[in-house]
DNA sequence: TACATAGAGCGAAACGTTTCACCCATGAAA
DNA sequence: TTTCATGGGTGAAACGTTTCGCTCTATGTA
């Protein structure tokens, strides 16, 4: 149905080989690229990715894992791994694995089956074990967000242990003593910034007791009761830190329902996307993260390990050195800290 | 590299032809079976989709184009879909439009080169003809959510002129006269909806004054915005509609930063997912979208196109009658509604 | 003039499947 | 005994590209 290289040949009367030059940039007279073009266009051809996959054996298709598709951090990171994905000319197959090692692993197998020249994970796994049937295949992964305990794996996260520091630092600078942490530690990111909040707490010789310390998951559930709960102290905190979006999220909604107001009453400074700063009243500080930087990296490195395969470039075994990059989130300025005692 | 079909045959001494029935579930000898399983076992062989999908012309791919995959709506209807269509043996490739019209044509195009099987869009353009590509290569279409003026198309949307209907119905009964609007006429959802309230209110007759009308698009900005200047009227509003989920987050903000309680000050009711229903106090009243089954009917509706087309059951030149499918919203109780007068 | 060189083009083989038409037993029905 | 269907199996031709090695012509160089 679908025009073919073969109804180009009839048309210009040039072969098959040349049409294939012309498709794939080569030179070619001038006269002929202009035939080439007009049957192009009168016959709506387009190449058939999949006959060109078979013999070349790239997809031109990069499988996407991520741990929840439906939250609002990983739908930016997909839009932006998209955009740089297309201008690359390469399409994201992407599988949600909401939550689930096992659903995460079937994931990784389906795609294996779909023939990805390569994949960007987002693991929920702690264990690197899902992947060994990708690295088998000699198929390149990059990590994103959360790494993984394999000498084997690229990955593009964050600095979240020192962000997390600088952020409570900047509340312990204006003067905060009665600090308390809302975060997670169910995923690494979370315990990551825990490890930071408390380094600098302990560097600052501030003593956390054990009401202020909230820990539980990524969510806004977690985030309401919590700082319900604070609220409700009979000494309360001066300052918390929010460890991501979800937890802002539910934190703000419970503040807001008390009489206290931020940051008179409760200074804040939050973990993640900077979309809530915008609708917070007032703005909030906040820790950026590059999600767009992220996205860029993670799709340059996974493109390059890509192109050292194919050119055989990988040592033994496909062996190369991993890179893990460490990028860092930088602290947004807002109104939400007030200067303590 | 990878193992081929090829290697099985001269592993058992079979017929190309004998495994490749034994691939797609024909019948042979137990012994045979046995013989194919344990070569497949041993050599990690897998089929390579590409060759399959060139012989075949079916890339068991759907492609999937969003008008915004950054939101939690979006995202929410993603992963429905990629479970439905993975039950099936298919792959999504979802492609993100940004609200642009212009990319959205792209993506069409880009998806099209994958030979993709088929599509499921939720499109940003208000007029179909970005879709004439897809139409004439007679790949099948289904729209979600949003409805384009061609006979052509297929679509699975939620009844939203009835459900806002019956949501202000809701708040009227209650007694309440003074009913506010924030919604948005950027997008034929929005344009329904607010069709449906006002509708009801004329059948009601109650009149709806200027300012109380805030119609913008479905940002979390707007809602804020709107709630703050009804709540500044010198007679305001009793209840108000919220069109949909960025709306309500950003108009229970507003409330939540104001002196007024949901509901002894104001009623609400709102429009969209139930996610937000378990974070909001009080309980907000929802007309909620049945999303899974959106997705699963989308799918449905889809796959049985392509079967159609295969089969050749469609009408000449590919046409056969469209199917709109409209599911119910479903209000869903809370405790956001007060008695009035 | 002779000779190398580069550019443009070509034919045919390959990529890894599915599928068509055909073959051969075997056993049941006539 | 012949006929016929049936189940298991086969070889070879597709599918639509890319790519390898070759030819031919024109150009520049000695």
């Amino acid at each position: 149905m679908a025009a073919t290289i073969r109804d180009i040949k009839n048309m210009t009367g040039l072969s098959l080989a040349t049409i294939s030059k012309y498709l794939n940039g080569g030179n070619l007279l001038p006269e002929n690229r202009e035939k080439i073009e007009e049957a192009i266009r009168t016959l709506h051809y387009e190449v058939n990715e999949m006959a060109r996959g078979l013999v070349t054996s790239q997809s031109k298709t990069i499988g996407v894992v991520v741990f929840d598709i439906s939250n609002v951090f990983t739908g930016t990171v997909l839009q932006y791994l998209g955009e740089y994905l297309r201008e690359e000319g390469y399409a994201a197959m992407i599988c949600d694995s909401q939550n689930d090692p096992v659903l995460e692993e079937q994931n990784v197998r389906f795609l294996l089956g779909k023939k990805v020249d390569g994949m960007i994970v987002m693991p929920v796994a702690q264990d690197p074990g899902f992947l060994e049937p990708v690295l088998r295949n000699h198929i390149p992964v990059v990590l994103m967000d959360r790494p993984l305990k394999d000498s084997r794996l690229d990955c593009v996260k964050v600095n979240n242990r020192e962000a997390a520091y600088d952020a409570v630092k900047l509340l312990a600078d204006y003067g905060h003593r009665r600090i308390a942490l809302i975060s997670a530690d169910t995923v690494i990111t979370g315990q990551e910034r825990l490890e930071g909040c408390l380094q600098l707490l302990k560097d600052r010789k501030i003593r956390v007791p054990r009401s202020y310390m909230k820990v539980g998951d990524h969510s806004i559930g977690h985030g309401y009761r919590s700082m319900q709960e604070l609220l409700k102290l009979k000494e309360r905190p001066t300052a918390v830190f929010l460890g991501n979006f979800e937890i802002i999220l539910g934190a703000v909604m419970a503040l807001n329902e008390s009489p206290y107001q931020c940051p008179e009453d409760l200074s804040l400074i939050g973990f993640d996307d900077l979309i809530i700063s915008n609708l917070s009243k007032p703005k909030l500080v906040l820790a950026v993260q590059p999600l767009r930087k992220m996205a860029e990296e993670a799709v340059r490195l996974l493109l390059k390990r890509i192109d050292q395969n194919r050119n055989g470039t990988d040592k033994e075994d496909g062996q190369y050195e991993h890179e893990i990059l460490v990028l860092p989130a930088k602290i947004a300025e807002g109104k939400s800290i007030a200067r303590c005692g």
